[in-house]
DNA sequence: GAAAATGTTATCAT
DNA sequence: TATGATAACATTTT
């Protein structure tokens, strides 16, 4: 469920709520959920991966981890829901499986948009900036972190290192400028992509490396491995993938 | 049916 | 103190 091209999905299908009150709550969260009852709309957001309800007083943040799901005016009926929020009208958002906790600030004091790669605000220079400054960081693992990238997962990881014919091992400090440059626009690049495939359910058949075991460039075996600092599987082909950095 | 996985955070060991 | 392994959460797909 999460990367944050569907998080992008799941606000655009909530927009009938906004403005709306929230009428019922419910859920096996063990946050204080009554604090939602009563409360209006103001907006939805997402960042990255976070998606954001804003209310008059203090925002909620939804996060899906790896196992996530909603339903809108509809019951999963074999789950119960973290959190369920009831509208007039029966209409009803449910949350399962997930992270809720409030925000107390406004969240635009919390978080750095530019950060964002599906957010207009994604700041492609300032990435560079902050890539160019942690020179021995890998790229698999540069791409995966939220403060860089917010939004790129595992999936937009492998396919956008595919594209660049970058190796997963390759440091940042490594690759030549026009390589950086175009890590960072086809971290964004793609993430489009993601969103557009997803929202017509192709997403999976445009997948060139993620879980695949042949390279549709070279038709040789990919390499399956467990890189980085946190270990997320990567798919990448060792012959058309240049590995840039000190020891290759 | 086991294993793995689109993710993150807390805790423990070194 | 910093790094890294491990656990925890919980569901669907292979």
């Amino acid at each position: 469920m999460p990367e944050g091209p569907s998080i992008v999905i799941l606000r655009d299908q909530v927009t009938p709520f906004l403005g709306k009150t929230i009428r019922r709550v419910s859920g096996n969260t063990t946050i204080e959920k009554e604090r939602l009852a009563d409360q209006r709309i103001e907006s939805f957001r997402s960042w990255g991966k976070h998606f954001l309800i804003e209310l008059p007083d203090f925002s909620l943040k939804v996060h899906f981890m790896l196992f996530g799901s909603y339903r809108i005016n509809e019951d999963k009926s074999w789950a119960v829901p973290r959190l369920s929020l009831g509208f007039d009208d029966e209409q009803v958002i449910n949350f399962y499986a997930c992270s809720v906790r409030f925000i107390e600030e406004p969240i635009d004091l919390v978080y750095d948009w530019w950060a964002d790669v599906m957010s207009e605000h994604w700041d492609p220079q300032l990435a560079l900036k902050r890539l160019r400054a942690q020179p021995d960081t890998l790229v698999c693992d540069a791409l995966l972190d939220q403060d860089l990238f917010a939004g790129v997962g595992n999936i937009i990881k492998n396919e956008v290192l595919f594209r660049i014919r970058v190796h997963p091992l390759s440091t940042v400090g490594a690759l030549p400028a026009s390589k950086l440059r175009e890590l960072v626009a086809e971290a964004r690049n793609y993430s489009f992509d993601f969103l557009e495939w997803k929202k017509q359910f192709v997403l999976k058949k445009h997948w060139l490396a993620h879980t695949k075991r042949t390279c549709p460039r070279c038709h040789i075996p990919f390499v399956k491995a467990h890189l980085g600092r946190t270990h997320r599987r990567s798919f990448f082909c060792e012959n058309c993938q240049l590995r840039y950095g000190p020891e290759a």
